[in-house]
DNA sequence: ATGCATTAGGTTGATGTCAACGTTATTTGC
DNA sequence: GCAAATAACGTTGACATCAACCTAATGCAT
């Protein structure tokens, strides 16, 4: 039945040691476990980052951002879309570059973000303390190499 | 301009250290690693690792892959459809319980596979050595602890 | 100054992702 | 045996994700 070329070895290989599974899979189910905690304010957990990333003094770019969501910068227009239409978030024409635009929280999507960050808080604080070794530092520091 | 109550500091805390965004990132970023190393061979990272779960010698049901990849039941459903009309998998209806159906892996998928199979194994090993502390070892233990 | 590469961004099409809800088949409790 | 609970799966609607392709503005090099 299985093919010699194909043994069920490779399929374990993969099922045990593929970094981009294992790392899919865990980003998966933690997202679905933020995106719990997240719900009663009406936010995902990538609504929450990218909310969150707006709150500076001076809005960013949505160029800005690519490197700290590390997404695709059209996954971000669609992403700000829906929150655009929400009313949490505005965007205003750059002062001093006609090309770009300058993404700015609105009062709503502030009120919103405050509301939020208690229940962001108390689920990361939970998922830290699942993680013994090398500590959440270590794990953040093998992820920024494999990013 | 800050807000008192969201100073800048939950912003930066956030961005250094939620693991929920840092394994969003490097999932996206590794996963756009792998699609672009699975391209020439059609496929995605995802088709590749639920492909690959398809090769056993009894094709699996739906609900047995949901743990394997950490995703929902129905995004299950959705992938499975362009594969099927691709004509890389198939699924036949389970001999002992007519709610299930079994996915099995067509000549062309397991063809699809073994072309890809190098590709894969490739840039994983890339990518493994690209991790020195603790190794990818201690990654792969990290994040099961997280899912 | 002007031409051209670069940069910021949008649009489209295909796929991935999940919650909510519904259908059908199995199992379990009595 | 039969009713209720459970399990396997599908569909729909909303959003996420990216590649390929497009427009317009900037900047730089001559």
């Amino acid at each position: 039945m299985m093919d010699p070329d194909l043994p069920l070895s490779a399929t374990h290989e993969v099922r045990d040691r593929c970094l981009c599974l294992h790392l899919q899979r865990a980003a998966r189910r933690l997202a679905r476990r933020f995106d719990a905690t997240l719900r009663p304010h009406g936010l995902t957990n990538g609504q929450f980052s990218l909310l969150m990333a707006l709150n500076r003094p001076e809005g960013p770019r949505i160029g800005d951002l690519v490197p700290l969501l590390g997404m695709d910068r059209t996954t971000l227009t669609a992403a700000l879309k829906p929150l655009e239409r929400r009313g949490l978030v505005c965007s205003v024409a750059d002062a001093a570059d006609a090309r770009a635009r300058r993404l700015v929280l609105t009062a709503a999507g502030l009120a919103r973000l405050k509301a939020a960050l208690p229940a962001w808080r108390a689920t990361h604080d939970a998922v830290d303390a699942t993680l013994d070794a090398g500590g959440p530092e270590g794990l953040r520091q093998a992820l920024k190499q494999i990013g």
